[in-house]
DNA sequence: CCAGATCGATCAGTCACGCTTATGACACCG
DNA sequence: CGGTGTCATAAGCGTGACTGATCGATCTGG
């Protein structure tokens, strides 16, 4: 009856899936169901009824237990992180998700909180592409640095961080790289690659499924990070838009940054989990919110 | 970071003693201090304060975990208890500490009460004789059941289960074997052995120090339990007196049991720990108060 | 109704780590 | 200054946590 066992257990009875609560908690799936045997057989009874094979249920007593287990467990896990930060004398932290690439732009503002709030812990962690606002969900992340549309209920929006005008990344030997800029509508004449399974909304901000002109702007093969994708980029395979202060992040001297300038701009927010708004995330948001979005450029 | 580790942990903020702890958790003092060890490494700091070799003291930020973790670990043992108890049936359970020679002569009463709530699980568990109270208190057990007096100011007293004479148990090749009783002042003459580390009120209580003529009632050498106690009896090295009703618990050839008239009687009570009473101890109560005192002798 | 896909259970094998005994290192005490 | 009580460290053993491979059952689409 250890920890490990009722972590696999709360997230077999979130996913009711054993091959992705083996994934998530990086273990095989042969692990799972070992566990959750073991486990049924400490209690003395059945916790989930797999009698079915589609889909696995949680008995009435699994019910309860994971029920009684959710706060209890949450608690023991904020109770032992609580003492890592007070060993190193922090009283809290604020985990914010973001890509890596966003990081330096927004330098001022991690300068403004640490030394506003010298007892919070600011910890930057790379939110995943494929599903950013889960690892909010499942507290991974305390605040998430995005792009707007945000259309999710349970989501608080809040203040804007900046707002960015697109670049174009091409390759040097590209057919397009020695113009000045470049306009929406020649982006319906090449590949585009977008990472998997994003939220549609969410990508379509990003970069529209159609050109205002009416002509489709088509993804070819998915990609699951950046570095891949300005591989691809860099070979002449596919072009993408970035927002502008991702320029001098990546120094790649065969890729050529365009303006596009007719592309609507990005809007970067924070965003938070409204039921699990604390002070950490509301110091962080004041702080934004008392500077106010960045304009002068990225550093 | 495992169940088992915040157990240790936990046991050791209590007792600041590595050995007992070990002890405790029936583990070796090495694995005791590998464990605290290696969790001082997982949160970054130290949580005790060993320099001093005399005692252990709780770091602030050991004792601000202990704090933390102790309802929380309490509240996670409980639920996987209400699972394992829900699973075979039932709302709660009742754990009862006490002799295992008491056991028969309370049948009526474990009768009644299983019969009344079918939905507590009644269990039956030995108390050790060195520290009754300790397995209360640590929450081994729910109630007691035991003799008085009992002075500690944190138990209730509950009703009371019977009133016992005493009888004398001799070897049958003893020189008091063939009287048809014994006095108290013939206590003083002989040998007898009581459990070592008794409350010594409560020693007092089962057998006192001297006789009501003034003599000694001296105690020679301390046995751990019952049986290697009889043991010295049959041997005829020591005599020891008992609660009548535990007579029809041993069949032992070689013993005698003399009554012992003018031997203040032995009330046994029901006790728990005033704050840890609970629906099923308050059921127990009612059940022992509404059937009365047991007093046509043990069945 | 069959072929293929999906998913949980089971098996056999490997390796880490939980635990022990033995010993070391240190701080107090008489 | 040894003796005693106490925690830390070392070395070694055995269990059980974990994996990849496979089985067997169930569902879906043609």
């Amino acid at each position: 009856m250890e920890l490990r066992d009722i972590e696999v257990f709360l997230t077999l009875a979130d996913e009711l899936h054993f091959g992705r609560t083996a994934e998530r908690l990086h273990l095989s799936q042969a692990r799972v169901s070992q566990i959750i045997t073991e486990y049924e057989r400490q209690i003395g009874g059945s916790l989930f009824d797999r009698s079915n094979r589609r889909d696995v249920r949680l008995t009435p007593v699994g019910a309860r237990l994971r029920d009684d287990l959710t706060p209890v467990y949450g608690a023991l896990r904020d109770s032992l992180n609580q003492a890592k930060l007070a060993v190193r004398g922090f009283d809290a932290e604020l985990r914010v998700g973001l890509m890596p690439f966003n990081v330096p732009a927004l330098h001022g503002y991690w300068e403004a909180f640490t030394t506003r709030h010298p007892h919070y812990e600011l910890r930057l962690r790379y939110a995943s592409f494929t599903d950013p606002f889960g690892s909010l969900r499942r507290g991974e992340i305390d605040v998430l640095v995005t792009w707007l549309p945000v259309d999710e209920p349970d989501l608080t929006i809040g203040p804007t961080l900046f707002t960015d005008t697109h670049v174009l990344a091409v390759a040097a030997t590209h057919e397009l790289a020695s113009r000045s800029s470049v306009p929406v509508e020649a982006l319906a004449d090449f590949a585009h690659v977008m990472v998997a399974n994003m939220p549609e909304t969410w990508e379509n901000g990003y970069l529209p499924f159609r050109t205002p002109g009416g002509k489709t702007i088509k993804r070819v093969e998915a990609v699951t990070n950046a570095d891949e994708l300005l591989q691809l980029v860099s070979t002449g395979e596919i072009i993408h838009p970035f927002p502008a202060h991702v320029m001098h992040y990546w120094s790649l001297p065969h890729i050529r940054w365009l303006p596009m300038p007719d592309l609507s701009p990005l809007t970067y927010v924070l965003v938070w989990r409204t039921d699990a708004e604390s002070d950490p995330i509301r110091a962080f948001a004041r702080t934004v919110d008392d500077l106010g979005p960045i304009t002068d450029g990225p550093v």
